[in-house]
This record gives C-alpha cells, structure tokens and sequence, in this order.
DNA sequence: TTGCAGAACTGCATACCGGG
DNA sequence: CCCGGTATGCAGTTCTGCAA
C-alpha cells in the first residue's frame, strides 16, 4: 500500500490521505493526474515532487527514502515493495545485559535462504552479510537486537527496520513475540515453553557439558523466531489493510515454511526444563 | 481583510513494555 | 532486572480554506 500513501508528503497527514482516498485518489498517479485542479498550488509543487521521487525510489529498491519521510508506525507500509531486500533477523545472548553479556548464535532469513551465526564459529561473517539487504524485520529489535550487534561488532546497522513489536502492539497484540503468536494461531512444534532464558541455558548445556544436541536445539529455536517473523509481518500487513479502500485488494499470501535445518532435541529440553542441571558460571548472570 | 475552524506539527511529560 | 523506543495526552503554534 505504498503507492497509496500520501503521509509521506509534509502536510499530509492520516486524515487528509483518508479524504483524498475518499476522493478516488487512490495512488500516486492519480494524484499527479487527477489532483492538479483541485489541491492548492504552494503546497501542490511540493506534493508532486515527492511523489515523482517516491515513484524513482521504489523502481531504484530504496527504501531509506521512505524510512525518512512516513511517520515510524506507518513504516509497515513499505513490505511488500522491497520485501525481495528484506532480511528477518534475530539474535540469542548470555543476557539482557550488552556490556557483560555475548553474543551466542544468530540467524537471518530473506524468505528463501536461513543462515545461522555462531559464537566461536562463523559469527564475524554476520556484519558483511547483513549488507546484503536494505530493510530488516524483528520483534523488539530496536532496543535489544540492534543496539547490541552494533555494539558487539562495533558497526552501524542502516537498514530502514520495521520493528514488528510496535506495529503488532497497534493492533492490539502484546505480552511478547510468543503471545502474540499464540494469539494469531501460530504453532511452535516441538519447541513450545522454550523462551530466551531458555536458550541462555541451552548455550551453556552446550559450552559447558559439550551438548552439542542443545546447540542445534537453540540453532532451532532462533530460526524459528526468524521464519515465523515473516508470517506475523504478512499477517499484520493484511490486518493493517483492513478499514481501508483496499481491503480485500492488496492482501499478501502466508508464506510457506522455508526447510528447517535443525530440529529441537526433546531429551535435552526435558533434561533443563525439570531443573536437573543448571549451569552454575551462567546463573549468576541470568 | 478579518476571524474562525480544522489539520498538521512541535515540544513537552509520562507511562508502558520487551528483549535474553 | 534495565534501558530505550514508542505511544499517549496536552498545550501551543503555524498554515490553509472558507465565509462574512
């Protein structure tokens, strides 16, 4: 719904978009075509340009133009024009804490291709791979996840960020990334109770007992985070259309479930669920 | 020209909430 | 637990259209 977007424009705001949609002018073409008699002329100049502009920035893939100009809960908008740019990206750490705590694993989808990062492994190929892409998508990645991997890896993440927090929270769904999938009937397999804390402890089974089982358990699960951050940005999308003249046009297919290269390790989330081990160097940090 | 209403915007303070 | 981004609410300002 982009190219039905007028907000951008300085002057413009929700509620005259929604009068000239009322209008029958609903994209940027018809505005320059139609609009001409009718939109007074100072601010006109200005409205044309920007629309010219943001015709050119969508067919050049640049979505840091809009990142700018629309207002930060509008930033939903820009998903399916540069969807093809778009990494899901979610990171797994010691703790909340960024100047104690490491990073453990990491993974990034595009909607194809799942890549996974891990501590004493692969994990400084992140920084040159996340360049590959202009927008990123996360759940409360504006406080945790971005801010961290910019301090750790000491660089600064550009990408136009559609933080999925915000935009579900406007729709009413809150109390984090698994509630909000629990209410909109996303299943979580094998891998239902496993949280961040969790996997804080899976990191250790691994680091301290050599589990390598609990490895590909938290490779599961932080792959999960990432897959299922595309279907709740398509559901929210579609939600966001509805109340507008395009509901019923411009919905987006669910996306299908991308092959998953690891599988969760029932005996060892057992094992830590029922309080057997707990990793002693890592507790006090929790 | 003047006054009014509506819309957008800015600048505050306050409160909430989510990550591992 | 902590911290930062965002929402909300409110007041004040600016701009524009419209009508007197």
């Amino acid at each position: 719904m982009l190219k039905k977007t007028f907000c951008h424009v300085p002057g413009i705001g929700i509620r005259t978009e929604a009068t000239l949609w009322g209008k029958g002018i609903h994209g940027w073409e018809d505005f320059l075509e139609l609009a001409q008699k009718t939109w007074p002329l100072p601010s006109r100049k200005l409205a044309e340009s920007i629309l010219v502009q943001s015709l050119e920035q969508v067919n050049q893939g640049n979505p840091d133009y809009f990142n700018h100009l629309l207002p930060s809960h509008l930033i939903w908008r820009i998903f399916p024009e540069f969807r093809a740019q778009t990494a899901y990206l979610d990171i797994e750490t010691t703790g909340l804490d960024v100047e104690s705590c490491q990073i453990t694993t990491i993974a990034l989808y595009d909607g194809t291709h799942i890549f996974h990062y891990v501590q004493g492994e692969n994990l400084e190929a992140f920084p040159e791979d996340i360049l590959k892409y202009r927008v990123i998508v996360t759940y409360n990645g504006k406080t945790f996840d971005v801010p961290f991997l910019e301090r750790y890896f000491r660089i600064k993440i550009y990408q136009t960020h559609i933080d999925l927090r915000y935009v579900l929270n406007a729709l009413g769904y809150k109390g984090g990334l698994k509630n909000c999938e629990t209410l909109l009937g996303i299943d979580r397999g094998g891998l239902k109770g496993v949280d961040g804390l969790f996997s804080v402890l899976l990191w250790a089974d691994y680091i301290q007992n050599g589990n390598a089982k609990a490895l590909e358990t938290l490779l599961a699960y932080n792959i999960m985070d990432v897959v299922n951050l595309e279907v709740l940005m398509v559901l929210a999308y579609n939600m966001n259309l509805r109340g507008t003249p395009f509901e019923g046009q411009l919905e987006m297919a669910m996306p299908s479930e991308p092959f998953l290269p690891f599988y969760p390790h029932q005996p060892t989330i057992e094992k830590i669920r029922h309080g057997g081990w707990v990793g002693a160097s890592f507790s006090g940090k929790i």
